[in-house]
DNA sequence: TCAGTTATCCAAAGCGCTTTGAAAAACGGT
DNA sequence: ACCGTTTTTCAAAGCGCTTTGGATAACTGA
């Protein structure tokens, strides 16, 4: 069924056809019925490629897969994103168009993007510090919108990020105000700029609390639940552990519990825990009673804005680039409390 | 850049430079080459839509979010299971056309994918038991291949799935042979046809050693950590509680842990736990020495092994479905030991 | 040299839609 | 009845590619 013989069965022209079901004004009503009607009882819809060639709309968002080159690790946020992501695009129109990046290349995939017309539009996931993704895409003149910022990127660009300095800072100072000193990050990896920004955050409130970072309390890698287990347990074992820690994901947070766990330790009591929580559909940390004292932020959430703002963006390129900080939401849970007696004096 | 200008660059015709870059014979070595540096070096690529509408192919994939109705919950998988697919997609050329159903009516996005001629072929998530989508597909013509079976369903189609049955019978073997009676079920929504599958294999292995399956012992929802979690306590409050538990998901599993620990009890030695292992890259049980006890079969290869089948189903429609059964691979780790004494003898 | 192949290239049609520019029909006012 | 307007409809061009059916050029072997 394609446009041509409904307007045969019809009686009508192509262009009447065309016209009455994407409601030009050109067309009566009674016409306009008899033609939808039509087109419903014999389940036409015009055909994808056709339409986007002779409007030169694609109506498909770009997406990489965000996959970690050094494991292979694909974020763990990324489903619960793209579901709000596509819900929010499927009310304007438009698909996402998933694609994997071969070996590294990711601007690779970009320009091809461009140069196939494939899409109209990108959203960046996960960008470093001095992303060279965002110079890239303003050269070739593709529409985006990045999940985050890049620090040292200072041409205009569109994002959504949350606060992530203010977020640490925030839970760093909760800690210290419940007396604790040695409070150890167990953060992602720090190129990327969210990591980078809570880093900053956590060290920014120990020094003003007069506090000296210990760079032994402090890691960055992948934030795998194998992480954040492995790291603590190796803290406590050190001369002079941390009484706190504040992690960067619940993925890891998990993992710190699981060390805690078998060191006989119990979490909240001698040793306090923050993270950051994503507010992932499969791994809810508690509505009224969290686990986990934590920074929240939905991510899903984050998804629906990136999408707004990116169909914004194509249908109104000149009017300059979107911005919006989120900020983080404190929950405390039952993963805090006071710093250990001792560990108070000593520090 | 597009095909005239080449052609008019390179002093050709678009024929030519089309069946230049296209590898047909009909062209000298000669004037290939020179067609190939050419596009190479101004940045030609084909238009998408053009070229998908001459070819009367999207190369896409569609691919609907997998999500639940009830808590509108992302299923975990999918992250890793689109990066498998994807890779292997992205080598014969396709993309993933990614979308959110709508209310629920997924029939509906695949009767549109077919009318709009948006996609080549679809991935079907999560079948459940007698799932209609497999008839409708059929009927409306669309290749497709199912992440799984569906019980009842006997039209021929094509599908990958692990041998759920299988896996959870020697699961429940597995622990039989430790000495355990009490053996409880954690598991996924159960008019899923992975988690009814499940559940027979459970039963069955059950009723193989003598022992009557408890409606207590037996839970079934979304597999969340909470769900886990507040199962287990329940379950360890009942007068005769399990001394093991079987689960469908490493996420649930977590939640079992947190409510052992909260119980003050050992994992391995008070309750052993054997769960379904998707090997999802950022969860990962540990290859060497696995946390868990479980049935492990790779969620990203199921994907990679789903795209090649349905590559090979649009390429070849009339060679008939192509199906595949993948053997779970039964991984002991330490939340698994013998049963308790006084258990094994009240048993 | 010339007819018969074969290798190489091209003009034009077609994929299914939107949209421009024009024509036909209906209308309103005198 | 007639003319100027407005409403309604249409034919045809164009989006950028592939592909069919020729045409031309370059080789053959006699």
């Amino acid at each position: 069924m394609n446009l041509k013989t409904l307007a045969e069965a019809l009686g009508l022209s192509q262009t009447t056809v065309s016209r009455a079901l994407n409601g030009y004004p050109e067309v009566s009503a009674a016409t306009r019925r008899r033609v939808e009607e039509a087109a419903a009882q014999m389940g036409y819809r015009p055909n994808s490629r056709a339409k986007g060639l002779a409007t030169g709309r694609a109506m498909l968002i770009g997406q990489v897969i965000p996959t970690s080159t050094e494991h292979e690790m694909v974020n763990p946020v990324f489903g619960d994103f793209v579901a709000g992501a596509s819900q929010n695009l499927a009310r304007a129109g438009y698909d996402i168009l998933l694609t994997r990046v071969p070996g590294d290349d990711e601007g690779k995939v970009y320009r091809e993007f461009r140069a196939r017309g494939a899409v109209d539009g990108v959203i960046v996931q996960a960008p470093a510090v001095n992303d060279e993704r965002i110079a890239l895409l303003n050269e070739i003149g593709l529409p985006f919108v990045v999940h985050g910022r890049s620090t040292g990127v200072d041409v205009p660009y569109s994002w959504i990020d949350v606060n992530n300095t203010q977020a640490f800072r925030r839970a760093t100072e909760f800690l210290i105000q419940l007396g604790h000193r040695r409070i150890a990050l167990i953060n992602g990896l720090e190129r990327m700029d969210f990591a980078f920004r809570r880093r900053k955050g956590y060290t920014r409130a120990l020094e003003a609390a007069g506090l000296t970072p210990d760079p032994i309390l402090m890691c960055t890698d992948e934030m795998t639940e194998e992480f954040g287990f492995k790291k603590t347990r190796h803290m406590l074992s050190l001369d002079d552990p941390p009484t706190a820690i504040i992690c960067s994901s619940i993925l890891s947070a998990i993992g710190i519990r699981r060390a805690l766990q078998e060191a006989g330790l119990v979490m909240g009591r001698d040793l306090s825990v923050i993270t950051h929580d994503d507010d992932l559909s499969y791994l809810k940390n508690g509505q009224d009673l969290p686990i986990f004292t934590a920074t929240r932020s939905s991510v899903r959430m984050a998804g629906e804005l990136l999408a707004d703002a990116l169909v914004q963006l194509i249908s109104a390129p000149d009017e300059g680039p979107i911005t919006r900080l989120l900020e983080a939401q404190l929950v405390v849970g039952s993963s805090t409390g006071p710093a250990p007696i001792q560990a108070a004096r000593l520090g």
